[in-house]
DNA sequence: GACCTGCTAAACAAAT
DNA sequence: CATTTGTTTAGCAGGT
């Protein structure tokens, strides 16, 4: 017992898996509670920003994976293999041309470029471009992503010759790239058909998120190179980003598309109806954010979208210099892609070794590779999980790749990011789709070692919720954890004392003596209860939730390349969208239901206090002892057995009261 | 800085 | 007696 969590818990988990990526300083080292004599609380990897071998191995496999992740999908999805000629470049046609146009034979000599480009930029791309460089061969070495590539301030005369050098290096690596495109005839160079620049231009073959931090180099003027990639990157991406650009309408459907892959080429390949749908999306452009424009090295200020078009047309037209920014684009685009293959070929790596590894053998536990749908599923069902759309993506080699296309703006960055500190609140917070995260990345979490971003609390109900009954003993909900969730399967513990914990620590589960023992259930109301109110709007978790997209550690380039690659995949059109996925989680109704404004706003509408038996009737229980009522249940619980309904989205309508704190 | 929430550790008691 | 299950207290961290 407690001798043995001693032992066992040996910190390492948490130093390990809390500190991974260093990302939050969570410094697990707070178990110092018991202020155990060995706990080097100050050992921290964060505290010094420096981490171990261990933690950096970790560290690095949740960067592999998250790369991966996104990587495979896309292939999946036939998006980006270069080598997939059937790749759906039909639906592309439209907008190839300008692309093409731009990437076209007539490359630039460096010369050329350099009379195009403003000295600045040119500064700002040699920057750049270094800094790449500097990742693919710290990448290539193994060497950890260590320092961000700062670009040294050295000699500009020595920039200018890695300038040249470099940029002849990607003008062939970009030459090969299109002579690929041509063999597959994926594109057809048609220089001359340019007709709607400004529209077709940027999904075409810009990704425009990239262009700025190219063309700003490192120390954007106004803000931090991190910060400048973290907005980029969320802009497009209508969910998350309407975060922080509150500038962009709400409309922004979740047509984040304009994310182009992390290289041109799939985008150039099938620009799918995305494109257009910004195009028609009223007040929002790829290429303008923030009431700014996007254009790489531009940064003008636009009052409204039509300023912003003019000024489009005008200072960015179909020129030699627009054409030139935008192959320089396409360069950092092959560049990061060029790396992301580097990254998942060594996830692969990373998996196969540790697929190997005999450290957890687990019984309903499948290998890391996903096997066969799921026989694993032994009581508890998951009903979300069994629904999981497994057959959409299967990911070759790598297991921890699983389908996690569309998620929910705060959740999926949190669980992306990191498995440990950051996932705090971000299940209660946020949205709180916990079913709907669980059930799309249902895979991931099994598979993979990865802390999931869900307070316990959440995590138990779902256990239970999810349950025909409703109710679990304590060891079921055990097993739950570490049928659901790889990360539970260690250090067991520490996680299943806290699993007690929460239990007896929070009103909302209700333990109900059973002929069999007792079980335990959730008070929906308490449950909801004790959920902060608002979520929504509110400026501070959308800070959040975009903190939460910077993977610490990370530089900028790479989160850049991170956020890039995520995003596209929320497009992806046989990936799970919010929709199919309610439709495919009975019980994660609710949650999936409410995305948007999760529980709070339901509550907040109209809740009578202690509503009736409504919400209760999920939390009963069998043969249960009136006794567990008690205190909690005012109402009669036992209101019309109405178990058809799934009690989620009930609890939903049927919330609490919540008098003055729920409002929000 | 106070307060709240969440996590972990740990001591203890009661039930198995 | 060893475990498991529950309860409770405490310290720490992060967010509001």
């Amino acid at each position: 017992m407690m001798v043995e969590s001693a032992s066992e818990t040996i910190r390492s988990a948490p130093s390990g898996q809390n500190g991974v990526g260093g990302i939050s300083g969570q410094a697990d080292g707070g178990g110092g509670g018991g202020g155990g004599p060995g706990r080097d609380s100050t050992t921290g990897p964060d505290s010094n920003g420096e981490m171990s071998p261990a933690e950096l191995l970790h560290f690095q496999q949740q960067q592999a994976l998250q790369v991966a992740r996104q990587f495979l999908l896309q292939q999946a999805s036939g998006l980006s293999s270069p080598g997939n000629n059937d790749s759906k470049q039909s639906a592309s046609s439209v907008q190839v041309p300008v692309s093409v146009a731009m990437m076209s034979p007539q490359m630039l000599t460096p010369q050329q470029m350099q009379q195009i480009l403003s000295p600045p930029q040119l500064q700002a791309l040699l920057q750049q471009q270094q800094a790449l460089m500097l990742q693919q061969v710290s990448l290539a070495d193994g060497t950890p992503l260590g320092p961000p590539p700062r670009a040294p301030h050295q000699a500009l005369g020595n920039k200018q010759l890695a300038f040249q050098q470099q940029l002849l290096q990607m003008q062939q690596l970009q030459q090969q790239h299109l002579l690929n495109l041509q063999r597959q005839g994926l594109v057809s160079l048609q220089p001359g058909q340019a007709s709607g620049p400004l529209q077709t231009l940027p999904q075409a073959a810009v990704c425009p998120t990239d262009l700025p931090q190219l063309w700003k180099g490192e120390g954007a003027p106004g803000q931090p190179a991190e910060d400048s990639v973290k907005q980029e990157g969320l802009d497009l991406t209508g969910s998350a980003t309407t975060a922080t650009s509150f500038a962009a309408p709400p409309k922004v459907s979740p047509s984040l598309s304009h994310h182009t892959l992390p290289n041109g080429q799939p985008t150039v390949l099938t620009p799918r109806r995305d494109s257009s749908s910004h195009e028609e999306t009223p007040g929002s452009h790829p290429l303008y954010g923030h009431g700014e424009c996007k254009w790489p090295g531009c940064e003008t200020l636009c009052e409204d979208l039509g300023q912003f078009i003019k000024h489009l047309n005008t200072e960015h037209a179909l020129d030699d210099r627009s054409t030139a920014q935008c192959r320089v684009q396409m360069q950092v685009v092959q560049q990061l892609e060029i790396q992301l293959a580097k990254e998942s070929e060594r996830l692969q790596a990373m998996m196969a070794h540790l697929h190997m590894r005999p450290s957890e053998p687990k019984p309903f536990n499948q290998p890391l590779n996903p096997v066969p749908s799921s026989s694993s599923f032994s009581k508890v069902t998951v009903s979300a999980a069994d629904s999981f759309p497994d057959g959409l993506v299967h990911p070759p080699t790598s297991a921890a790749a699983p389908v996690t296309p569309l998620r929910p703006p705060g959740l999926s960055s949190a669980s992306l990011h990191s498995g440990g500190p950051a996932r705090r609140r971000s299940s209660d917070k946020f949205c709180s789709p916990i079913s709907s995260e669980l059930a799309q990345n249902h895979e991931f979490y099994k598979n993979a070692d990865v802390r999931p971003p869900f307070t316990y609390a959440s995590l138990i109900r779902q256990a239970i919720l999810e349950t025909p009954d409703r109710q679990l003993t304590l060891n079921e909900i055990y097993n739950w954890f570490t049928r659901m969730f790889a990360y539970f399967r260690r250090n067991t513990a520490t996680w299943k004392n806290a699993v007690r914990h929460n239990l007896s620590l929070h009103k909302c589960f209700v333990r109900v003596e059973n002929v069999k023992g007792a079980v335990w259930t959730v008070d929906e109301r308490e449950y909801q209860k004790r959920r902060p109110p608002k979520m929504t709007g509110s400026p501070t978790l959308v800070k959040n939730m975009i903190s939460g997209l910077s993977y610490g550690a990370l530089n900028a380039s790479y989160q850049a390349a991170l956020a890039e690659s995520s995003f596209p995949l929320l497009n992806s059109p046989g990936m799970l969208n919010p929709g199919s996925a309610s439709s495919l989680l009975p019980l994660s109704h609710e949650d999936v239901g409410a995305p948007v404004e999760p529980l709070p706003s339901n509550g907040s509408s109209s809740p009578p206090r202690l509503s009736p038996p409504q919400y209760s009737h999920q939390v009963q229980v069998k043969e249960e002892p009136a006794e567990a009522e008690e205190d909690r249940r005012p109402g009669p619980p036992l209101g019309p057995p109405n178990p058809s309904t799934a009690g989620p989205p009930e609890d939903r309508d049927l919330e609490e009261e919540l008098p003055g704190e729920e409002l929000s």
